[in-house]
DNA sequence: GCCCTAACCTGATTGC
DNA sequence: TGCAATCAGGTTAGGG
């Protein structure tokens, strides 16, 4: 499932294939994946090239040379793939850029999560509201520690609720935040705002350092993860929480137990991870 | 405004 | 063996 740092692999791999390339043409064999007209988005992109990748939290910003934005989301198992011209599309292929050096750009997602929406560059936020309410990214730069005292000391919720919200951090899923958690040795269903300044000092440079390291490893591939070049991350043979329940904690050996947050999958350590600290 | 839940979707896994 | 139920998960919409 795309993370921070699968969606930032992402954005490396099509920054290299597509930039400079005109779209020629555009298929999509499953109009859902566009929120809004189809037709529009269509007439959007034709004869555009894209000039730049960027990227926000999850989202991928794909910049076109006629002022307009693809704003793309993969959410659970979205991934872009680029084939010769002519490429039969796969079984879950949901749009495809023909492109003007006989190449095609393909979108792929098999369960159907991920959504794209033209917008105008710059005003992205009118098309997709929740970019603009993004929170910091998990850089050493935008999430400084006096903003998480500040918004952590706001919310009553569990701190592994919290850390998924992406209007507080942009970027972290599932998997990044039993890491951290772990890592911090604090309990998932703490309450925020009882965290001291102290565990969220060692939370913020854990956070911050994990997420920089799965970028370096070029993401976790746990179910079905691929970059553009159709190779798997490696981050999963680093994980230390997550997937692990029932196997003996890397720290003190005390079999890793599962339990439900907020109507996610969590992974912790009942010994290392004390409630209330 | 906050919190919780259902819905979206399909492949893999588990249960009978 | 085969079918049905359950689970996984990011985000949004809707209800309390």
């Amino acid at each position: 499932m795309p993370e921070l740092p699968e969606v930032e692999t992402v954005r490396r791999g099509l920054e290299k294939l597509i930039i400079g390339t005109t779209v020629t043409a555009v298929n999509v064999p499953y109009p859902k994946v566009i929120t809004g007209d189809s037709q529009a988005f269509v007439t959007g992109v034709m004869q555009a090239t894209f000039t730049k990748i960027d990227r926000r939290g999850k989202y991928l910003l794909l910049r076109l040379s006629n002022q307009h934005t693809i704003v793309s989301h993969l959410r659970m198992e979205g991934q872009y793939s680029v084939e010769p011209i002519g490429t039969t599309p796969y079984k879950h292929t949901e749009i495809i850029f023909e492109l003007a050096d006989d190449r095609a750009l393909f979108y792929n997602d098999t369960r159907r999560f991920g959504r794209m929406v033209l917008a105008t560059t710059g005003h992205e936020s009118l098309v997709s509201p929740s970019l603009a309410k993004l929170g910091p990214e998990p850089t050493e730069a935008d999430l400084t520690l006096p903003y998480m005292i500040n918004a952590f000391s706001k919310s009553k919720k569990p701190i592994k609720t919290f850390l998924l919200d992406q209007n507080q951090i942009a970027g972290i899923g599932n998997i990044y935040a039993d890491e951290v958690l772990w890592q911090s040795k604090i309990h998932p269903e703490t309450p925020t705002n009882q965290l001291s300044k102290l565990q969220l000092a060692i939370l913020r440079t854990n956070i911050i350092a994990e997420i920089a390291r799965a970028i370096k490893h070029h993401g976790t591939t746990v179910h079905s993860f691929s970059n553009v070049f159709g190779e798997v991350g490696k981050f999963q043979n680093e994980l230390e929480a997550y997937g692990r329940v029932g196997e003996p904690c890397l720290r003190c050996g005390t079999p890793m137990v599962k339990i439900k947050v907020g109507q996610r999958g969590t992974t912790f350590c009942p010994f290392c991870q004390v409630k209330f600290d």
